[in-house]
DNA sequence: ACCAATTAGTTTACGCGTCAATCAATCGGG
DNA sequence: CCCGATTGATTGACGCGTAAACTAATTGGT
């Protein structure tokens, strides 16, 4: 149970009911903080997370993927992510366009600014990839990989 | 690098980048699909992740706490707390003070309703928490904790 | 061919996170 | 004592996440 160092940066009184408890709130506490350096990162290149999410996705693909083939991927509920694709549109770094073959379905494709902005962002993240890892050694990191990819096998059975 | 089980969850065509970046994104994939779970089982009874939260640093605390104490140690952000509080101030389940000594402070306590409600969440929390993670075994769960206070480390330095 | 069920996507409503700007109370230097 | 700087807290604007309700196109059973 250990007086750890979560323990300390909450200035909890009392030590975690359980190693299940203390490793769920190390996971979500790790990735807030991580998450606000990364925030901070794409917005100096005008974007937010998710809108940085959804570019790389379409970039990976490289061809038109359907509006909730998008969603899937990145755990976003159905409905957020017309709002999110009608920015992108506005800022021009994507393209829309209505399917022919089933007209409910609408594509996506990331345009050349799209790219030419994601290859500007490409270094500065894995730098800050590094400044936030690097000080993990290679053992450690495949551990702490195996041992989050442990964690979600939880999930399958349950809920997507 | 390995084709590891997140490249299939997110249909990557290709390998990670580097270790520092697989890790990464498994810390925030595994805190999206995990806060998920807490934010449906809070919405049960009527919170959300963030107002449990607020309560459960007042219960915690067990006395008045000035509010921007519980932002910090929430890590949201100053302006976001107000509404927070206000909306909980409404449900009944804590109390706001102007303080005497210092007008610009604000307390906030938990009330007894606050309080049961907590209560009644105590088990089922403690159950997903077991669901979630309790596959790991003892070991691996305080090796996972380990891991992610040295990957916190590094933010020590440059704002945190 | 027709009507019900399903599927893709959007709209609306509400809460949260972040930023910039603001206001009131307090503190400190002259 | 007074003015400027700081601190605690709030407000407003904007984007995202989630749920519920809705539209439009397609599928399937009869």
């Amino acid at each position: 149970m250990a007086g750890g160092r979560l323990q300390r940066e909450l200035k909890k009184r009392r030590p975690f009911d359980s190693l299940e408890q203390e490793a769920a709130l190390n996971i979500t506490r790790t990735a807030d903080r991580f998450g606000i350096c990364f925030t901070r990162l794409f917005r100096e290149h005008g974007l937010t997370p998710s809108q940085y999410n959804v570019l790389r996705i379409l970039r990976g693909e490289g061809k038109p993927l359907p509006i909730l083939e998008v969603a899937d991927r990145m755990l976003t509920a159905v409905p957020g992510i017309t709002g999110l694709i009608d920015r992108l549109e506005a800022m021009g770094l994507l393209d829309r366009e209505r399917s022919t073959e089933d007209r409910r379905v609408v594509f996506v494709t990331i345009t050349e600014p799209g790219l030419q902005l994601l290859a500007r962002i490409d270094a500065p993240e894995a730098a800050l990839h590094r400044r936030l890892l690097g000080h993990l050694t290679p053992d450690e990191l495949r551990e702490l990989t195996r041992l989050l990819e442990k964690a979600r096998q939880s999930l399958d059975d349950c809920g997507g």
